[in-house]
DNA sequence: TGTCTATATGCTCATATTTGCATATAATAT
DNA sequence: ATATTATATGCAAATATGAGCATATAGACA
């Protein structure tokens, strides 16, 4: 990672949805599927969409295409990276940071053979859908 | 510091002359005249104040006044700043953040008694003011 | 008193960023 | 084929931000 590039970096993450964002995938520590995380973090689809694309270009995350579905997780074999999600997955304590991963905990019960089998799931279904594939959390 | 909070703290990180104000005064481990961070960094004295004053703003900084100069030093006292100076000061490695610190050895070897006793000093003039007190770095 | 000097701040302009919506793309399913 | 779904992206309006310069403030000192 290159000089003023530091700062940088910290600007993408100077902005609550993709601090979320980033946060999920680094506490998670999982791919997370983009559907996943709309419906963990209650946000629009597009709104994490972009968030995901800065956080891409800014070299922190990753992504694994499987058709339509994109697998993102964080990149790892930067060594500054590391520094910076250790710090990351510590910095961010509280709310909103702890319902989003309680979310997603949930959210993740409804994968099948470790991988994301629904699009996006409403709140008010998800209760139903567990229920109906009989998960508990 | 509240939830949001977190993002608009890197946000203010997120930009090349407020980082290297803030990594000199976590780095130097010492409380900074504004006047010697204008010189370490070789920047306008308006930049550094306005950054010192976001800096300040996010509870990140805190400033003992003596008469019109100002002595600036992280805010420790919050338990959530630790985390985040430790990582800005693991975070800012190369440069410019090197030359900074250096720069700022060298200034700083102009105190009396520990304390600030020049204004402002273009570079040129550092070397033979440092001759002239017999100072070496 | 008046003059330096250290620091802070108001103002303006150019530029960047965010937000929301609509739509594009491309894979899958019927 | 057609419809549906997951994801990405282009665009426009509102808003925020950074750079630069001039100036204000207020303490020190002659």
């Amino acid at each position: 990672m290159e000089a003023n590039l530091k700062a940088e970096t910290l600007k993408i993450l100077g902005d609550q949805t993709r601090l979320r964002v980033a946060y999920l995938l680094v506490a998670s520590k999982r791919s997370l599927c983009v559907c996943e995380i709309v419906d963990a973090l209650n946000l629009p689809q597009y709104q994490v969409s972009k968030s995901l694309v800065m956080l891409r270009r800014a070299g922190l995350v990753e992504v694994d295409r499987n058709g339509t579905w994109g697998y993102y997780h964080p990149k790892v074999e930067d060594q500054v990276n590391e520094v910076l999600f250790g710090f990351v997955n510590d910095f961010c304590s509280g709310e909103p940071f702890g319902s989003d991963l309680d979310n997603l905990q949930k959210r993740l019960a409804l994968r099948e053979a470790g991988k994301c089998v629904v699009g996006f799931v409403p709140q008010k279904e998800l209760q139903k859908l567990m229920r109906k594939k009989g998960v508990t959390v």
